[in-house]
DNA sequence: TGTTTCATGCAACGGAAGTGCAATTATTGC
DNA sequence: GCAATAATTGCACTTCCGTTGCATGAAACA
């Protein structure tokens, strides 16, 4: 049994060939991940089972969506140990407008904010947009 | 020449019969806009003319597109005298997960992120969600 | 082994964004 | 005012992504 069976049985779901085979390729991503790359990657699979994966992962806390104003949902490991929806792992995420990927700025967390009296806050997404370490460089 | 044809001109579009009424629309509406709720709105009018409408006023910085996370576009005046694109101009938004509608806390600023090496950052979307203080107040 | 539960694949739907083109309206120059 | 030009609006259509229903296949379990 290998780590990523381990991983996944610890998150409550089912080690599948199909399933192991995604996490690997999210692991070894080091950018978000949209359905349609998915899609482009494993063309054997059907795009629902990729969907339906994506959406399993999310609900175990394996992955974490993220929206980037691209009006494209995308998916990333969630880090070792991390709870998604507590303020201490909300971490940032950045889009570069050149190469279009986003990539999870994992130590970089969201400012806690204040907000007016009525308002409850549970969750918060913070997106910068701009250029990337690779396309800047050169 | 009443004050929005004259804010209209002042832009740099042409204050036509469907661009006054879009814009007094979205001027006495406190959240923010999604192209279907002006359908619902304008049922006279085309989708394609709201569409292109509001991709004018994005383009000359009347209205701000809004990622609220929920895969739909939306649209809010913008501030007068705000320059969208400025980071001292950039505010955070809210989004209720109970009544799903999205407002902007002008007030409320992004807080300057220092990026790692390399990063050039040229804009920023930080949406907060929870509930808001209509739905939580009763 | 038979039963049940879960995973996968196929087909289809629906919503939203976007585009091409024709028709209409406004603007400009004469 | 009138023709020529440019901008705006409306209609039809396409594409893309997310999502669901249903049938089949594989795995777990009794």
């Amino acid at each position: 049994m290998t780590d990523i069976e381990k991983t996944l049985e610890n998150k409550g779901v089912r080690p599948t060939a199909m399933r192991i085979l995604i996490y690997k390729y999210l692991a070894e991503k080091e950018v978000a991940i949209a359905l349609t790359d998915m899609e482009n990657a494993f063309s054997k699979a059907d795009r629902t089972t990729l969907y339906r994966t994506l959406k399993t992962f999310e609900e175990k806390r394996i992955v974490h969506q993220i929206d980037d104003g691209t009006n494209i949902s995308k998916y990333a490991l969630c880090e070792p140990g991390c709870n998604c929806e507590m303020e201490q792992d909300l971490h940032l995420h950045f889009h570069c407008d050149n190469c279009d990927e986003t990539v999870c700025l994992t130590e970089h967390k969201i400012p806690h904010i204040n907000l007016p009296d009525g308002y409850v806050a549970e969750n918060a997404n913070l997106v910068i947009k701009g250029i990337c370490d690779k396309c800047s460089g050169q």
